[in-house]
DNA sequence: ACGATTTTAGACCACTGGTCTAATTTACAA
DNA sequence: TTGTAAATTAGACCAGTGGTCTAAAATCGT
């Protein structure tokens, strides 16, 4: 039977009818729809564009996904796992404040070596913001990336070398905002730079997200 | 006559009967609209809804504006014309870095004391960047935004107060993107804290945006 | 070969922003 | 006061939206 099954039940099954899918067989729905949602943001895409250039029906669209909330959360999560596995685990603890930020820039450089390589995520990541609506339908994303970035604040400050001179919600928000209007510069531009400038300009920023996480008692003037 | 008018022409025609209208009487189709796009951003807003909440039929509404990228227009412009008027000329020059981050420091204040009786304008401001369709709409708006900031900035750095070490397009973004978070963060929070709790945090977000705006030079370790 | 289950197709629904015409109201002149 | 031209309003109408649902088709296990 199992009709009349209460909501989570039926996004549930549908997911993991999604997931039981081979990813080539997947890619047929994903693609385009990570294409669409990236363009067009996610209210502005348009699930009927999405099936015609998938060349699904929307019967079949909708046995693996519950509907367009679901569809963004699957593409987002898709989206995002090759940088989620090249994350890895926060360390317990570190010596000094050098070596945090030693790790920290070593993690950037490992996100912008696979942005690159993976193609321009940033397109969909700015979505991601867009309207509450984007955001309810990313929740249980955002939740874990957000606690993600909280582990690696909080170590720093252990470490000493990230502030404590405000809610730990601001400081992250911050800091996650900055992060996230550099990482879509650096997608929309890079093509009109040499290597040598590139990396030139990613010190830079660097230094710039560093001197904002930085306690105020680290700065002269 | 005046029929077929050219696109340019027609929204020029409803704009000037928009601002033509007494301010009370274009309140009741700005302030539903306003408060549609707040809470649903600029795509997921429903023209429809405004109009039923403004008690308005739809052929009178398009007679004084074009459609829902202009009504957004109109909807900012309004919201953010206080914010200009308070913001007053960039000056042409300072005698050093600590007088334009004294003069800086009074601008926020300035806003931030006027957000708090203009009500949050912060959820509209959210709605600004939230897809390519929306930041189209606001193209005019954006462009006059961003060159008051580009002039700061570049005052900024005649005085030796702001970084020279990278694009100027991207110190401008992220800047920008810093501030915006953080004004985002104060509007939604600040009624959970006391007054000396909430300067106080000013001030630490106030230094933050100083540190990271600030030459590297500047920083110690 | 048969019955049960999974999968697909697409008609249908209430809604979206936008256009257009016809009616109404207003303004002004004789 | 009346007549007429202009400004203003009402709402039917259109193609397109995301989402639901039923009935047919394909697949599978026995």
């Amino acid at each position: 039977m199992a009709n009349k099954a209460n909501p989570t039940e039926r996004i549930e099954a549908a997911r993991g009818r999604l997931l039981a899918l081979p990813a080539e067989k997947a890619a047929k729905l994903l693609d385009p729809a990570t294409e669409e949602f990236s363009t067009h943001g996610y209210t502005g895409a348009s699930l009927n564009r999405i099936l015609a250039s998938a060349g699904m029906s929307k019967g079949q669209a909708y046995y693996y996904v519950t509907g367009k909330a679901d569809l963004y959360l699957a593409v987002c999560e898709r989206a995002f796992a090759p940088i989620a596995e090249v994350a890895g685990p926060v360390p317990d603890t570190l010596p000094d404040a050098a070596t945090f930020w030693l790790e920290v820039m070593g993690l950037i450089e490992k996100m912008s070596v696979l942005g690159q390589e993976t193609g321009p995520i940033s397109d969909l990541g700015r979505t991601v913001y867009e309207s509450p609506e984007s955001e309810a339908a990313l929740a249980p994303l955002i939740k874990r990336v957000e606690a993600y970035l909280t582990d690696w604040i909080k170590l720093g400050q252990r470490t000493g070398a990230v502030r404590t001179d405000m809610p730990d919600e601001l400081l992250q928000t911050s800091l996650l905002g900055l992060l996230s209007v550099m990482d879509r510069w650096f997608s929309k531009n890079c093509e009109g730079y040499s290597r040598p400038e590139l990396e030139a300009m990613n010190r830079a920023a660097f230094q710039m997200l560093r001197a904002a996480a930085s306690p105020p008692e680290m700065i002269n003037a």
